[in-house]
Formats: C-alpha cells, structure tokens, sequence
DNA sequence: CTTGTAGCAGAATAATTGTTCTGCTACGAT
DNA sequence: ATCGTAGCAGAACAATTATTCTGCTACAAG
C-alpha cells in the first residue's frame, strides 16, 4: 500500500492561507512559501499544480476556515445584533493579532489578482454573493416584513460595500477605534431605517 | 545646446499614470509598459530611476490630475452637496470609462503596493489625510457649529472608509446603480445626522 | 557641411522566480 | 531482511522581467 501523503492538497492550502493573506499573491514567492511553511516543492506541483491553483485552493479553504465561522452568526441568528456581532468580532480578531492587519483575504484578491484571473474574480463575486444574501435575509427578519423587498437589497448592498471598505482601511491603520466608529455609524443608520418603517 | 529631451519626468509619469491605475504595479512589465507609452527606457532609467521610483512618480501626478479636480469641489464648496457632487461625479466618471473599473489608484496600492513598500504607504496615508481633512471641514461648515468635534471626526472617518469601499467595489461591479445606492444611503445618513442636531 | 552629443531602439545582462528533474531516503509490504 | 515506491530536498531549468549597455540617428551649433 502506498505510503500515506505527508501533504495534501487539503493542507498545503491550509498551511499556505495564512502567507497568502498576510501578503497577498505577488508577495512572495514559491521559494519563499516552501521555506516559511515546510511543504515540499514536489507536493505542491503534484497535489496542486502551480502557484496560481494553490492560490484558488487557498480561497476554499479561507472561506470555510475563516468566513464560514465569522459570518454564520449573521446567516443563523438572522437579526441586526448579529450583524454588529460579526463586524465586531472581526475587529476585534485583527487588533489581536496587530494592526494594520491582513484585512481580508477575498477583498485583497478583488483588487490585486481578480482583474489579471478569471476564476479569481468569480469566487469573489461569489464571495460577495454570499455577504449580500446572509445581510439580506437578516434584515428582511429584523424588519419582519416592515421593509419593502428593493429597500432591503440596497441596504444589503450597502453593507456589502461598507464591509469592503472596512477590511481595506484595516490594512493600514494603526488601532481599532477608527473601524469600530465606522461600525457603530454604519449599524445606526440601518437600525434607523428600519425602525422608520 | 542640448536637445530638449524629449520625455521628461513628468511627461513619463503623465504617460504611464493610465497603465499603473489599470493594472497596478504587478500588472504590467516594464517592456508592455515602453511598448504601451512609447517612452523608452533609456528616458524612463535615466530621468526617474526605475519601476518603484515611476511608480511613487505617478502617485503625485494622480493626486494633481486627477484627486485634485474631483476633490476640489468638496475642499472649496465646503457643504454636504458637494460631497454627494464628488462621489456621484467620480462614479460617472467610471460609468463612462466602463465598469468594472479601475478604482482609485490610491485605494489600490493601499491594498496591493503598501505593504510592501514603505514610501507608497506614507502616501496612502497622506491621501486618506487629505480626504478627512476635507470631509471635516465640509461637515463642520454644513453644521454650522452644531456639530460637536469628535462627531464631525467620526464621520470624516466614515466617510474616508465609505469611499475606499466605494472605489474598491467599482472595481468588480458591472454598473453604477449600486454604486450610487450606496452613496445615497451613506449620504441620507450623514445628513440625518447633521439634521438631528 | 561638419561635428558633437542627447536621446533612442533594441540587444544583452542580471536577477528573480515559477516549474521540472534527479537522486535519495524512509517506510510498508512481503 | 529486502525490495519497491512515495515523497522529499535541493539542484537544474525555463521563463519572465528589471536594468544596463551598445551602437546609431537626428538635431543643433559653428
């Protein structure tokens, strides 16, 4: 029987996501994955195929290690408080980890990689997709039917937007105060709207 | 007498601006670049340095033509007009240009470049200086006095970040309206705010 | 017209970096 | 124990790309 894998495409990516994040595609090299993570060269090719795949692979994995976990408190509890929650809580991960952080792994790719790669910009519009539909559903509950269903989009769309800024400004500014403002702001004008309802 | 050269500094960051804002730094090469502009390398090499010396070079010219003219509406009119006026111009800018577009050259480097290079990202930060600066001072005169300071502060803030969602977005979507949708629900909520005083 | 030279095109070079290849090692099956 | 092979380290290779170099051209001064 064949020995079993040391690295699997499974791993690689995950073991690969946090440098891909932290630097995005252009910032490092192959060479320098291999030292920083161990992962061998040859599993790489063999499991994976080349830089540009293993950068897709890292996509599914961030979304199901990272996103899933940060944003199904939105898509489960379905109100406004989880929405605040999320961005939050999200903060409050980057300041633990230091500020200016990564931001987020998706947003970077939108504006560094998805104009030079087709499918790169497909799963961020699907990424978005999702964003748009877990805000969506959350407020057409919080409003419990009070909001007319274009009002409830936009106001989704808008959340999408603000979240894409929110993650961008993370990337260089120094504390959390800023994007915590941005927050309470942002969540005050959707609450208002609602309740004009 | 020498023969008056025929790129100059400037003429060379003017040239190679449109490029740079389009692809970004890792988009394109100095040879597409020479080949696009039809400035030679000799010129570009002799007159600016190289790549990340042209790229900082095309940052003040961004900031001169373009950021400049656009911004300018919001640092003279000084009134909330005028920064619906900035935003709503800017986006049909990008309408006309076509969309997805290429966002803010700033907001870009912001993500892609500043990381990596400590001379963009002391640029980035005086750009996002100028922009508060500016919404402050707009905010505070459309107030009129009833704004307490650090209320004024906090939505210059909000709106800084609003804007690097804005140009970041601009760069994946497919038309203006959710563009605009937001920029009318983020100004409905600026001027709620004001009113509320 | 001659001549000096600024500036150009494009070749050459150097450095980086993505990909493939070559032994070799260690483990499991027999 | 030995054999076969999966997977590894790192060298080699290839491709890309930033930078420098080499004539050469065209213009201006005299």
């Amino acid at each position: 029987m064949p020995r079993a894998k040391t690295y699997s495409r499974e791993s690689i990516a995950t073991e690969t996501l946090p440098h891909f994040w932290e630097c995005g595609f252009h910032g490092l090299s192959v060479d320098e994955l291999v030292k920083l993570t161990g992962i061998s060269r040859h599993a790489l090719y063999a499991e994976i195929g080349g830089k540009d795949a293993l950068y897709l692979s890292v996509f599914e994995v961030y979304d199901r290690i990272i996103v899933s976990p940060a944003f199904s408190v939105v898509e489960d509890n379905k109100d406004l408080d989880s929405i605040e929650t999320y961005f939050m809580h999200q903060i409050k991960l980057a300041e633990e980890k230091g500020l200016p952080g990564p931001g987020c792994l998706i947003g970077n790719a939108a504006i560094e990689r998805a104009p030079h790669n087709r499918e790169v910009a497909r799963l961020v519009t699907k990424h978005n997709d999702r964003l748009r539909r877990g805000f969506s559903t959350a407020l057409a509950n919080a409003a419990s039917g009070r909001l007319r269903a274009k009002d409830r989009d936009d106001l989704a769309d808008y959340l999408v937007v603000s979240a894409q800024g929110l993650w961008s400004v993370s990337r260089t500014v120094k504390e959390g105060k800023p994007l915590r403002n941005f927050v309470r702001i942002m969540m005050s004008l959707v609450s208002g709207r609602i309740e004009q309802c």
